[in-house]
DNA sequence: CTAAACCCTGGAGTGTGGTCCGGAGTCAAG
DNA sequence: CTTGACTCCGGACCACACTCCAGGGTTTAG
């Protein structure tokens, strides 16, 4: 059994994160020593860095909470936990295009603007975003 | 002249909106009348609708505001917007590229999970987020 | 003259994922 | 016994881009 401060370097993240992930329901101590401490085992590290990897795969705190229902509840099966990843899968992809299509607009702008010499007045980028360039971008912000 | 609800509503954004950037620094009225009421012309019209242009190509409205001071000042030649708009360019790619590592760690995930009948116990994307899959993805923590 | 529609200000609230702080209790070593 | 490291809790604060609200004043159409 570790503390807290056991617990949080282990996985890399500070006591103030663990104890974050706590109040937002997805990481419980095992049990509390009679000062009241918290106290986490081996499952409770799994679980912190099962935090950390849904983290780095995209996944919102929140949606990390609905893999971990989905872990406790005896009806659901790997099925389900396969289609969050699928539906996540396919924000992210979302995501990219929009991403894309904001660098490409981006991209035309700099591409019409080959005098660097020109005075501000005359910039194409500046005149673009002023009118109604980058309608590619349309919708572009977020998921 | 327009009062600020006209405006608003030829570029479909809200009045608390433009007095949010007005706030911000990035939209000043051009007038205002007796009573207090804030007027704008064309060039308002304008300014605004380069802000939300600007924001479909992914620029905050922190580097808006160096945009428009750039815009201002007598100094500034194309090429510094241009270089910004580059440097805007190779943001928006690298969070792409982390984008697309998540994107791909997951598609390892979900391709790894191909019996759907498996119970929980044994589902590999689970048990991958527990240990340390979805390698390519470190350091995609946002820009 | 009145009612609707518009405008003003200042401040609080939203969501996300934490970080930082103060004041106090606890624990181990010397 | 003291010191330092650790822990507790509750609450404030960060960025970002708004949005909503209360409680007023103004303008305009009927």
């Amino acid at each position: 059994m570790y503390a807290i401060g056991k617990l949080a370097q282990y996985v890399g993240v500070s006591t103030d994160t663990v104890r974050y992930y706590e109040k937002e329901g997805l990481l419980a101590p095992t049990g509390k020593t009679e000062a009241g401490y918290r106290l986490y085992d081996e499952d409770a590290v799994r679980r912190l860095r099962f935090i950390r990897q849904a983290q780095q795969c995209g996944f919102s705190l929140g949606e990390i909470g609905e893999l971990l229902a989905l872990k406790r509840s005896d009806e659901a099966c790997c099925k389900d936990v396969r289609s969050v990843a699928i539906g996540k899968k396919l924000q992210l992809e979302h995501k990219i295009r929009a991403l894309q299509l904001m660098s490409h607009a981006l991209g035309e702008l700099i591409a019409t603007c080959n005098d660097e010499a020109r005075p501000l007045d005359a910039c194409p980028i500046l005149a673009a975003l002023e009118s109604s360039v980058a309608k590619h971008a349309q919708g572009g912000r977020d998921a």
